[in-house]
DNA sequence: GCCAACGTTGGC
DNA sequence: GCCAACGTTGGC
């Protein structure tokens, strides 16, 4: 089992919206970077955890974790010429935009806040302080229980 | 294949 | 709203 974060914007769709879905699920879909897309294509499985992010907003913050339901699947909104993430370069026969579908598990309290995590010597490595463009990002095995420690589900 | 121009992300 | 970082595009 491997551990992930992924990045939603609050106002777009935030961890409650998540929790106030049909089977608390929803699919991850609309990412057009490939490096993300790599992963969300080769290196999620089902049953794998993932950090919820809540990111361009006024307190940056991870604040539930989801479990990864399915995965493999064809981004349906690269299909569809209404949705902002249309692109007519992806076809049923051939998709180019691969997505997985997740399921909230739990909100987090307190919430873990980008800018404690910056003062955290133990998480100097994350992805997240380095790399933070990256929508759909690995954690380490160390780093999810470090922050784990730090809060409780509820 | 290089790289300048341009677009996007996201913290602040 | 600004702007740094960085990803993408496209001319050469």
């Amino acid at each position: 089992m491997n551990y992930w974060l992924l990045k939603s914007e609050p106002s777009a769709f935030g961890y409650e919206d998540l929790e106030r879905a049909p089977d608390r699920r929803t699919l991850w879909d609309g990412v057009r970077n490939y490096q993300a897309r790599n992963i969300l294509r080769d290196d999620i499985t089902v049953g794998d955890l993932a950090f919820f992010y809540h990111s361009a907003c006024k307190e940056p913050a991870i604040v539930g974790i989801c479990r990864v339901t399915r995965t493999g699947i064809a981004d349906p909104s690269a299909f569809d010429p209404a949705s902002d993430y249309y692109d007519p370069a992806s076809d049923g026969e051939n998709p180019k935009w691969i997505t997985i579908e997740v399921e909230a598990v739990s909100a987090l309290r307190p919430i873990i806040k980008l800018k404690d995590m910056r003062q955290d010597s133990a998480l100097k490595d994350m992805v997240l302080l380095n790399r933070s463009r990256l929508s759909v990002q690995p954690v380490s095995e160390t780093e999810w229980h470090h922050i784990m420690a730090q809060t409780k589900a509820v």
